[in-house]
DNA sequence: CTACCATCCTGGTTGC
DNA sequence: TGCAACCAGGATGGTA
């Protein structure tokens, strides 16, 4: 589901209601999604008062005043951060069937998780201890910081024989990209989904690194992509879904070949690893 | 290592 | 209209 766009989206969402806030109620209503929720968390986050909320591949970090350990949220497939009160919505409104936890802060506001397939995560990870937590000890840079660059790029993907679909989707690699944004990203950088991972020279990793670098940051300042569940927590719909090139557009004409290439017959979608892939065969080689 | 598959869930869409 | 099959933005663990 949600990728790094949109989880930076709902980062950004939040700070305005929860940065500098304290929770003054906080409501667990089952007993965990992908992984139980940290026994007595209820407990745990109320009273407390939130520092800086920032992001690491697809997880929000949460942190809090006076402690080291951070509220680590994952959205999974259909996670949501809806957030009512402040704005002026109703308080009075019952929780839905798949809104799990509830947070109620000194600024009026109600922040819902709500996942509806419940592959989502909430835990609490210390901060200073992350890079060597399970959840992040493995994963690779991020792609809009500045590690990320062609010749890095080239070294992770260097004999990896695995399509370089499946290679960029593998956080190991690169971590914050999903399905979406890896079609995205190979159909503006002309490179064939099914070419081997370690067949990316240097001259394509510079250009795939770059078309990442770009389709992410578009789609972070379109506010993300609103397919099914990706709201921002505002409730507002990003957009950057419009600007698919290749994605869920199996059959449409490629906004690059058409009536330019007479050899185009337009996007194909075939399945890699199990999960659709997008792209123009007359364009990505 | 790698590729492939199933699995965790629910809900929306498609096709008969 | 009803119903079943299929599909979905993710991550992981097992198997060959």
């Amino acid at each position: 589901m949600p990728e790094l766009p949109e989880v930076e989206t709902v980062r950004r969402g939040l700070i305005p209601v929860l940065q500098g806030r304290r929770i003054l109620r906080a409501e667990v209503r089952r007993k965990g999604l992908r992984i139980p929720f940290p026994e007595g968390l209820e407990d745990w986050l109320t009273g407390r008062r939130v520092s800086a909320i920032t992001r690491r591949a697809k997880y929000m970090l949460v942190g809090f005043e006076a402690t080291d350990e951070a509220l680590v949220v994952h959205l999974g497939m259909s996670g949501r951060m809806v957030v009512t009160g402040a704005g002026g919505a109703n308080l009075e409104v019952a929780p839905g069937l798949h809104d799990h936890v509830i947070l109620e802060t000194d600024g009026g506001a109600r922040i819902l998780f709500n996942d509806a397939r419940r592959f989502g995560m909430m835990t609490l990870v210390k901060r200073t201890e992350i890079d060597a937590h399970p959840l992040f000890a493995g994963l690779g840079p991020e792609p809009l910081g500045p590690a990320f660059t062609g010749p890095v790029l080239a070294d992770r993907l260097a004999g990896k024989i695995t399509p370089i679909k499946s290679a960029l989707l593998d956080q190991r690699v690169v971590a914050g990209l999903g399905n979406i944004y890896v079609c995205e990203a190979l159909y503006r950088a002309g490179i064939s989904p099914r070419r081997k991972a370690a067949n990316i020279g240097r001259r394509r990793a510079e250009r795939l690194v770059r078309a990442i670098q770009a389709v992410l940051s578009e789609a972070i300042e379109a506010g993300g992509s609103s397919l099914r569940d990706h709201r921002q927590p505002s409730g507002e719909l990003g957009y950057f879904q419009h600007n698919f090139a290749v994605y869920g557009r199996e059959g449409a004409p490629c906004p690059r070949c058409a009536g330019q290439r007479s050899g185009c017959a337009g996007i194909r979608r075939l399945v890699q690893g199990g999960r659709s892939t997008f792209y123009c065969p007359e364009l990505q080689r």
